[in-house]
DNA sequence: GATGAATGAGTATTCATTCAT
DNA sequence: AATGAATGAATACTCATTCAT
């Protein structure tokens, strides 16, 4: 097993192709990734066999980043309002750190080249947030209203949010808060 | 590089990169456009002079489209909920009727290329029914959110209905009202 | 039809095709190829849509090439020795006098790359001498053998003859001799 | 870059090369051929420095294994036409019998890999046969001609009957056969 | 104005060979 | 000695754009 691979080496061409994908778009090639990730050209392929693998690798381990930001305090034996805001504001807190992680995320989303397996995979991260919304849905105004859909309406609500706080960050306070309130009514 | 005489060329451009586009992706290329419109490669530079402003006039072309068809029956008189449900009718009606359009404006809108004056257009277009949804909001919950926030909950929850009857056509109507509904709950 | 296709450049393709395959063999580059032939990279691809079509083009050039060489002067209506000797003496010409060409096409003859249907043509170009060589079995003391067995020891004589004028020339005249005398033992 | 200890590994190389290149040409990759001998990647150029030398190793040995295959029963003491009769069939057996081998021999013979060493040592290998060539061209019409040439004759005829059995066994008989006798007529 | 040939930079992937383990 | 990761040069083909006809 003589030299074996590297798990540094593939987390640096992962987090190089973040950068790239980031500052590029997806039409970034895999030699100003290797580049970026300080590895030869060739070698980005012993990791990632081809470029469609690359972009797959990273759309399930950013959707599953993502995930767990918003699952991480979920603990709490609270209200469903009250684990709903905090998976909120993990989400938010998240994608607001990480605006390159985050940006990436939202175009490997539209790609092509992700597979369903992939987009399963993301799907199951989900799963805990997607539990504790049904929790939230169940009782309220949408309680007719498929899982699925209720879950699309959070997520289009919380990425519009994030837009607007990455775009306006001096009011960012304003549109969490506002953000969250209106999800909360449409569902709860 | 005159200037074009023949309009039907450009826009038998146009419709081709509509469908090219719908079929590949922003990866589309002029060559494969230019035979899909039935003219020369070279032709579509005499109408676009790169890539990018074909690009951008789809996008701006589409974003109008898009908006005329939510504001068409906007001059009723009744009440601002029955206004903005007749705009929402349009929107989704549009959407569904023309999925390749719709598709490629999605893809456009994430897109490096679009410029922000394009983006500047594409919101003047937006402006009447972003004029009604201000009726709605003034008075409601979310009479402290900025209106520019307030569009951009209804876009994405807009955008999300959609791709909900387009991969689920037989639950159309379902999701048609709940999502009509969930966005009269956040902002009514 | 602005600027057409020029045939001109199409054979300076060809030829310098021919050159570096000799210098090179089969692993010649296109890069290699357009570059010899003075024109870009990407313009070769104009008139040959892939390296495997530019290979059998290439196969087909020469072994019509080949095969004319030792018909030309096939009309005479002497015996058919007379005319299968003027067939071998136009055959050997050639490959001694274009020893690239000849060349090429032994390379080009173990391909994978060469299609059926090139070999079927090449195989038609001989047609002229596959006649007058049946002329010669069907009498001799191969009547019994097929055509296309007979042909191919022709073949096989006149290549090895060939090979051997071509590496030891001052000896050209007895190997064309002995070569025939013994081709025409064999089948006369 | 030490001596290598396993002559059964080095064996191996060789065999697995053989599948790969009859199966692939001479494209065939160094990666494929240790992966199907069982061996990694680096390893074989522990027993093979370059891949020309690989190639150059396997030709040399196929070379000889075919000359062996038609020496083997040539210690007959009947007729010189008796002997090459029996030369003849352990030549085409073998080819017959072995058509990966053969396959990949011809590959090779016209590899601009292949030194002038390794063709003087197939040469070399093919020794006895040329003497017993040499008992029956001394006195036959071939008797000015060169052993040389006459030898290569052989192998062209031999090589062009080989071929029509492996395109079409069931008349193997007749070519064999024919083969044979266009051959004793040329210098018998 | 229309055409399509010409251009040459750009891309994903392969591969012989080297070398750290 | 054996392994297989690392390297980076090499390759066929694509494509936006230009320009001769």
């Amino acid at each position: 097993v003589a030299r074996p691979r590297s798990n540094d080496k593939r987390q640096a061409i992962l987090e190089a192709a973040i950068g790239v994908i980031a500052a590029q778009g997806l039409s970034a090639s895999t030699a100003a990734i290797a580049k970026a990730a300080g590895v030869a050209n060739g070698s980005l392929f012993t990791y990632f066999e081809t470029k469609a693998e690359l972009w797959n690798t990273l759309y399930v381990e950013l959707k599953t980043e993502m995930a767990a930001s918003s699952a991480e305090a979920l603990t709490t034996d609270g209200s469903a309002k009250d684990a709903l805001l905090q998976a909120w504001e993990g989400w938010v807190t998240w994608a607001v750190e990480m605006p390159e992680r985050r940006k990436v995320l939202q175009l490997l989303v539209t790609s092509d080249e992700i597979t369903a397996a992939s987009r399963r995979a993301g799907h199951g991260a989900m799963a805990p947030l997607r539990q504790l919304l049904e929790r939230c849905r169940a009782q309220g105004p949408m309680r007719e209203a498929t899982p699925g859909f209720v879950a699309a309406l959070m997520t289009a609500t919380a990425e519009a949010t994030i837009d607007f706080i990455i775009d306006d960050p001096a009011n960012a306070a304003g549109y969490r808060r506002d953000g969250f309130a209106a999800l909360w009514r449409m569902l709860g």
